[in-house]
Formats: structure tokens, C-alpha cells, sequence
DNA sequence: ATTTCTTTATTGAACGTTCAATCAATAAAG
DNA sequence: CTTTATTGATTGAACGTTCAATAAAGAAAT
């Protein structure tokens, strides 16, 4: 046989690579040479094994929500208890799990986040993950208060934890990973501890 | 004297064609053809007006924070109390206004944030207006708590606010203004109400 | 063991396209 | 006439893709 198993490899270094480029000068000016040149290999390569440019835009889009997915499952297969408030709280902790909000991966998050309002592929994998975290948290509240509420609540917890990663992929800092925790989690304890003031639509 | 007076309108013309495009193809497949094609004109004449693309890019995301910042002062302005939870409410209304959620201002502030991750002057547009919506949050929540909770507090409410933007820019169907005002408020009367569980950090 | 042979991996120059900016030319208003 | 307003063809740079050529690694044959 001839020589094999590069493919998986280059994969994941041009993955890498994009992330790093568009960290370094945005999804603009993040050129298939200027990606190429951060894994150390030529330009036709993309091509080879992504088909063109757009095909690894979306495989590294593919790659952060899978981890993102990965995170939050992970924390609630840790959990000995079967509480609302646990798994919620797991869901929160996943999402700003250290991985998720190193700087290049928040950037590259927010980038493909505006780019998917007019690329329907990535709209469609946005939209995935989008109504699992909704439906996740939707199932869960659900469990302590009646539907409307619930959903109330999904999508109001849904957006915070949505606006901190914003605010934090554009701080310079980068986000503060216990302080979003906190606020979130503290949000969770208010929603669940003081239901009757959220009024279904 | 010659012909006169054209340039306020021809930049008026030209920015809300901007929006329009962004809205249409994103802001990567903005072109000047196809802004000057929405406005009406030749493309040569947003170099003549607006020293060139990126003039009329930061014109443009300069009347979107103006239109922003008018809304939140002209309802701050109405308030007969003086009551942090009016002033804070009148905040969460101003950034909810009509003009500002309507589907191209939406699109486009999310296309402009996205891309002042790497333009330095883009990137000093959106932290002006950003550390006002903290200020003035957390100067309202400072009268009535203590200054690492308020600090808390006007840190997660201005997240709620832009998470609730993020996802109403994303999805088809636009932003349900009732509803966003309806979930911050919520989100307010908890900060107000039940004020001893967020420690400081 | 040495030599083909086949297949995968990779390069980088060439090509065609697209875009923003420029500028000479024209129109129109005073 | 002078000045402002506007056009649209042109230019040069930058980009993604393609492709012929090359390298390298095993397999098969001698």
C-alpha cells in the first residue's frame, strides 16, 4: 500500500489553522494561502481534501459545535443526581466549558455566527444546536413549571449565556469563564426560586 | 453658486443602502456596485462622498449606535420618576425601540460587531456604546445596592440585552420586541426584588 | 535484494474572476 | 464660465481553483 493516513491528519491541522487565521485577521481576510501557511502546508491542499475553501469553513464550524455538544454532554453524564436545577446547571457549565471559550474558538464562533445569516449550511448547523440548547433547557424547566413558563424561561437563559459569550469573544481579555458561571448560574436560581413573576405570553 | 446640497442626502441615500445590501447578501458580498445599485447611483460616487468603502462602513455603523444611543435618551427623557427600576426599564425599551430591531439594522449591527473584532475603528465605535449601556446600568443599580453587585448586575442585564439581539437578528422571523422587553424587565424585577443571592466576586 | 509499478500526497505556477479605487469626461446649475 | 455632481470604463491587486509535475511509500515482480 502506498503512503496512508494523512487525510485525518491534515484535517485537523487545517481545522486548526482556520481557527487560528481567522483569530489573527477575521473570517474576511482569513485567505486560503493565510491558512495554508498556519499548518505549514500549500494552498492546493485545501482543496484536496475539502473540496474548495467553503468546505472547510463549514467543517470547522462542524468541529466547534460538535465540541460544544461534546462539552455539555459530557458534564450531564457526570451528574449523580437527576434535579432540574443540576442539569441546568451542567448545560451552563458545558457552555462555558474551557475549551468552547479559549480566544480563537470564541472568535471563530462569532464569525461564523454572522456569516451563517446568509450561508444556508451554516444556518442549518447554527440552527441544530440552537434548538437543542433550547430544547434542552425547555425540558428541563419544564419538569418545575408549566409549559409557557417554561419556555419563557429556556429562552431567556438561552440568551444570556448567548450574550455572554458575545461580550466576551469581544473583550480583549476574553471572557471571564467563572465570572459568566456565576451570573448565569445565579439567573437559574432566581428563575427557579421565584417562579410567578414571568407572566406567559 | 452651482448646484448644491446634494451630499446630506446622497449619504443618507447611500447608508441605508448599505444596510439594505448587508441585509440582502451579508456584509462579505456587500459590494459598492451593489450598494451604489440600491441607492441608484454609480458605484464612483461613494469614493466622492465617503473617501472610499470602508468610510462609508464606519458612517454607517456610526448611525446605527446614533439611532441607538437617541432611542434609550429620548425614553429616559419621557420618565417622570426617578425610580432606578423606570430608569433601567427605559434602557431595556430604548434598546428594543422599533428602529432598531427592524430586520437590516439587526443584520447589519451583527455583521458590524462581528467585523470590529479586527477593525481598531470599528472595534472603538462599539466600545463607546458599549461602556455607556454599562454605565448607565450600573449607575442605576448602584442606588439601590452595592457596588460589586451592581457592577454584577449591569453585567448580566447588558448580556441578557444583546443575547436577546444576537438571537432576533438570527432567526427568520425577526426579533419579537414584545417579548424581549417582556423577558429583560422579568430579568430586572429579579435583580430588584430578590437582591441577596448574586455575591460579589 | 533490486527493480518496476501503482497509488497517495503535495507543490506552486498559471488562469480566470472579482473587487475597490481612480480619473477623464460630461452634465447641470447658477 | 465656474463649480458641483455624477458617470462608467479602466487599472491593478488579490483571491480561489485548477492542474501538470514531483515526491514518497509500499506492493509486486524479477
Amino acid at each position: 500500500m502506498p503512503k496512508v493516513g494523512m487525510e485525518p491528519i491534515r484535517r485537523q491541522q487545517l481545522i486548526k489553522a482556520t481557527m487560528a487565521a481567522i483569530d489573527e485577521v477575521g473570517l474576511a481576510d482569513a485567505t486560503v494561502m493565510r491558512i495554508a501557511r498556519h499548518a505549514g502546508v500549500s494552498a492546493g491542499i485545501i482543496s484536496h481534501y475539502f473540496g474548495g475553501k467553503d468546505g472547510l469553513l463549514e467543517a470547522t464550524m462542524r468541529q466547534i459545535l460538535s465540541d460544544l455538544r461534546e462539552a455539555v454532554a459530557t458534564r450531564r453524564r457526570e451528574l449523580s443526581t437527576t434535579s432540574p436545577r443540576d442539569h441546568i446547571g451542567a448545560i451552563i457549565d458545558g457552555n462555558f466549558d474551557r475549551s468552547q471559550v479559549t480566544g480563537p474558538v470564541a472568535k471563530t464562533w462569532l464569525a461564523f455566527w454572522a456569516s451563517s445569516m446568509h450561508k444556508p449550511e451554516l444556518a442549518r448547523l447554527q440552527e441544530v444546536n440552537d434548538r437543542r440548547l433550547y430544547a434542552n433547557l425547555c425540558h428541563q424547566f419544564r419538569r418545575v413549571m408549566p409549559h409557557d413558563e417554561a419556555r419563557a424561561c429556556a429562552r431567556a437563559l438561552a440568551a444570556l449565556i448567548d450574550g455572554l459569550w458575545l461580550r466576551g469573544a469581544l473583550t480583549l481579555e476574553g471572557l471571564d469563564r467563572d465570572e459568566a458561571r456565576r451570573l448565569a448560574r445565579d439567573y437559574l436560581d432566581r428563575l427557579l426560586d421565584n417562579r410567578n413573576t414571568l407572566s406567559p405570553s
